[in-house]
DNA sequence: AAAATAGTTCAAATGTTTTTGAACTATTTA
DNA sequence: TAAATAGTTCAAAAACATTTGAACTATTTT
C-alpha cells in the first residue's frame, strides 16, 4: 500500500461517521431535519425529540464534528443544517467505495 | 403516525446496522470480504485482520446478527460472505428513505 | 485413538459513550 | 437593570461495548 497512514485516517473519519448515526436520539435529529427545509435552532430540534438541553448540546457537537450537520451562530441561537455532501460521500457511496 | 411500534423497529435495525458498521475491525472484514469474491471461512478473514478467534467470533456474530454477512457452516469451519442487499437497503439507501 | 484445527461460550476486566444536574456565558426582553 | 432564554462546560454516575483467557464442542488429520 502506498500510505497507510491515510488509509487509516480515511477509516478513522468513517467510523466516525458511523458512530455518530448510531444512536437513536441523532438519527431522530436527522430525520427531523431532513424533513425540515428551513435552517432550525438546536432549541426547537431539541423540543421536537423531546431531549434536554445538555443532551442536546451533546449529540449536536457530536454530530457537527463529524461533518454531518453544519451550523451557524446567530447571537444566543444556533442554526442547524444536515451536510448532504457528508453523507453522499460516507453513507450512499461507502460500499462502492470501499 | 399510522403504526409507531413498525417505525421503531426499522429504526432500531438501521441503528444496529449502523453500529456494527462503527469499529474498526469490522470495517476492516467487511472490506476484506467486499475484496474477495470467493466465500471464505471466519479463520482465513481472522488471520488476515489479525484478531484473535474469540475476538473474531465477536464481531462476526454481531456483523451476522446485523444482517451484513451471510453464513454457512460445513463442518468444522463457518464460510462469510457479504449480504449485499442489506448494504443496499440500509446505508446506500438510508438518505433517501429516512 | 491421540493430536490438531475451527469455532463457541463464559465471566471478569477494561474501555467508551451517554446521561445528569449544577454552574456558567452571552444575548434578549420586560 | 433584572429576569428570561439559548446554549455550553464540567465532573460524576450509569450504561454499554470490547477484550481476554480458559474451558468447551465438533470435526479432521496423523
Amino acid at each position: 500500500m502506498v500510505n497507510t497512514k491515510l488509509k487509516k485516517q480515511i477509516d478513522d473519519r468513517q467510523i466516525q461517521i458511523f458512530k455518530a448515526l448510531a444512536d437513536p436520539i441523532r438519527l431522530e435529529i436527522i430525520e427531523y431535519l431532513k424533513h425540515t427545509d428551513h435552517e432550525i435552532a438546536c432549541g426547537e430540534v431539541g423540543r421536537a425529540v423531546n431531549i434536554s438541553k445538555t443532551s442536546g448540546s451533546y449529540h449536536f457537537k457530536l454530530l457537527e464534528s463529524a461533518g454531518l450537520i453544519n451550523t451557524r451562530r446567530e447571537a444566543r441561537e444556533k442554526y442547524v443544517t444536515l451536510n448532504k455532501s457528508t453523507f453522499d460521500k460516507y453513507v450512499t457511496d461507502f460500499y462502492q467505495n470501499i
